[in-house]
DNA sequence: TAATTTTATCGTAAAATTACGATAAACGAT
DNA sequence: ATCGTTTATCGTAATTTTACGATAAAATTA
């Protein structure tokens, strides 16, 4: 497959660029791994854990959400947020493709 | 100055959102793409194949070599580009361990 | 109903990213 | 030495990201 100057991007190289760009923040890797670690989704507790303002963990939060990565779920007037397991197995399954395209490579 | 506190943030959480903004661009993915199907590293040709101006690949190349992913060899007058295996193990490694962690979980 | 709790959104500012033309620097070839 | 080729860097503009206080919105509780 050959690509000329006027093509874009491969739709799987936009898509995984998304989902980099998602886990391009520290803040946004740690708050996934609360999620999977404490099985907590709670929002307050989220921002209790992170040296940020409600308002920027809110606008990260929405961030994993828009990619897919995350859910939030209304919980009375809280919000219980959680991952999206579709989400994440699309993302493992384009960094795997390009991982097997990487790995063991010799050039220069 | 909006302060970041980055510093608060784990080193792994640090390096793995380094490497995810390396990858937040379909261009850098596809640079990665090409060294590693073509394994032909001169950087004209990554210029001539991508519909982005020479300045503009030089930029992307810079970042991919900064964060570890790539390597540039001065080959006379050009610049063979060939991919980093040390960098690209280290991403394997950080991302297998949120991959481990992210993976099969249920919440909401 | 009013007050409280919880979260999202708005407005805004600083910083970073992306892009490109122009130019410099390095090298081989003439 | 000069020329053409190749690539990096500079300068700059537009856009995006990050951050936070203020405030709105929604649900619960008193």
């Amino acid at each position: 497959m050959t690509r000329t100057k006027n093509d874009l991007f491969l739709p799987d190289e936009m898509r995984l660029s998304e989902f980099a760009k998602a886990l391009a923040h520290p803040a946004r890797i740690a708050i996934l791994k609360m999620l999977a670690e404490k099985n907590s989704c709670i929002c307050g507790e989220i921002v209790d854990e992170l040296p940020l303002a409600q308002a920027t963990v809110s606008q990260h939060l929405k961030e994993l959400k828009n990619v897919g990565l995350i859910k939030g779920e209304i919980d009375g007037p809280k919000v219980c947020y959680c991952l999206n397991t579709d989400g994440i197995a699309e993302l493992r399954g384009l960094w795997a493709n390009l991982e097997q395209k990487v790995t063991a490579k010799i050039c220069c």
